[in-house]
DNA sequence: GCTTGACTCTTACCTTACGTCATAGACTAT
DNA sequence: ATAGTCTATGACGTAAGGTAAGAGTCAAGC
């Protein structure tokens, strides 16, 4: 029967020896034997345990839990696998949402690569914005401001396209609930900043640079002017287009340049 | 000009007091206000700032390097995403494996449910174990272990069976580059186990409970035997086998009860 | 004017799973 | 005996805060 000294065992396991030494002392793995001079001699049983363990530290286990898992025999291991699994499927979607919002924002930043079919263009959130901002804002500010948003939007990917919709779906709903308190508030502004963040994609972030803030505070008169912007639930809700007009108008007076 | 209290910043972006001190004292975030007792008070600008760094950090920036990239305005963004973006699908495919891997212990621990057809049982590597388990073996030790053995085959999904034959071409690999080596060194003990454990998943877990070491070391025999099974490159690998066998009876002998 | 309660300040220790010294003793080979 | 390698313990540092301690500050009610 032989044994391992500190740096063998570390060896054979592919571990360092200071995190033997840390087992040793948190009691996740403890050499049977000491020598006179305390070094540390690992036996065959221990061997077997590191590597236990360290399969469980490649499934990302807590070292506290190994060792509960390890010290009790009659441990649940497929319920503790399955609820890690969740965990780390969590972990993974949290990466993939991640991920979604690089690509977008990359896109942004790059003025977007990749084309829309123009038929996708106009569908849903389209007619909140997009389209209003066509029909309407084209009258006001010219052809080419509306050639533009559409020319940013052709630039999103359809899946881009809908996570924005969904965001600025979100914004509106939070907005709408804030509609009795002042547009001014912090809390107001803001929500109506990241809703300028949002619109600012549909319109496309180049261009526009000196006119931005008149363009905002066009698109929040255009709630007021035109109830179709502003419906929910099938009623027009003219106090509410108000309420956004005038926090539009606070942010762009206050917020671009 | 109204300005905010740490609490009532901390509040309307979310984060705690403890966070707005410590991106003080790191300098990441410094309220432009302190009054004469050195109350920090912060302005819009702080908060506008303060969205940015949550922005970010919802990216998995680490703080140092979202301070950089907000002090620098030349920073390239772009190429930082697409960097952070590696790093992130990294982490990405890295739970993918573990995920694998847990599914397929998991699935192991429990015996297995999904079934695999037939015809996708016997390719590539069932040639190297199963198939010369099957044609070989039972004439040492009887149908019935070969019939366990494709039973326990069957419950495996396809992706764990490929998985599977991944891993025992990988073992087989180190393996073999230790064939001159000693049979019973720690280096080829450690992957005898780990070829044991595969062959075992291979077998079934269940059954076989008291004729493991003798049904192990009987494989290991028939490499010996049949010089198919240690065919490399179109070579017959007598030595190699031989060690196999060594190895193989030596850890039977010693681990298997 | 005083107390109470809510708020704030700084300092400092705790968390994970080790890495990296620093100091000192132990062993091996020449 | 001495050099070189190995080991032990202790302590500090990491990322991003959580939690708590002790003390000072502010507005309100009595």
């Amino acid at each position: 029967m032989n044994a391992y000294s500190v740096q063998k065992m570390a060896k054979l396991a592919g571990v360092s020896v200071r995190t033997l030494h840390l087992y040793d002392q948190m009691g996740l793995l403890k050499p049977s034997i000491r020598t006179e001079a305390r070094y540390r001699l690992y036996v065959e049983k221990e061997l077997l345990r590191l590597q236990q363990i360290l399969f469980y530290k490649e499934l990302d286990f807590p070292l506290k839990e190994i060792q509960v898992i390890l010290d009790n025999p009659g441990f649940d291991l497929v319920e503790a696998l399955l609820s890690h699994k969740e965990s780390l499927q969590a972990k993974q979607y949290r990466i993939s949402m991640l991920l979604e919002t690089i690509d977008k924002t990359v896109n942004h930043l790059k003025t977007g690569t990749i084309m829309l079919k123009p038929e996708e263009l106009y569908e849903g959130l389209a007619k909140e914005t997009a389209e209003a901002y066509r029909t309407e804002a084209s009258k006001k500010y010219g052809n080419e401001v509306v050639a533009h948003s559409e020319k940013a939007l052709g630039k999103l990917t359809k899946e881009q396209f809908e996570s924005l919709k969904a965001e600025l779906k979100e914004n509106a709903t939070a907005l709408f609930a804030l509609k009795n308190e002042n547009p001014i508030s912090e809390q107001t502004q803001n929500l109506i900043a990241k809703h300028y963040e949002i619109i600012r994609i549909f319109w496309g972030t180049s261009g526009l640079s000196d006119k931005q803030a008149e363009a905002y505070k066009g698109l929040g008169q255009l709630y007021v002017d035109d109830e179709r912007f502003t419906f929910i639930d099938g009623q027009p809700q003219p106090e509410y287009a108000l309420f956004l007009s005038k926090a539009m108008a606070y942010f762009a007076d206050n917020h671009l340049k």
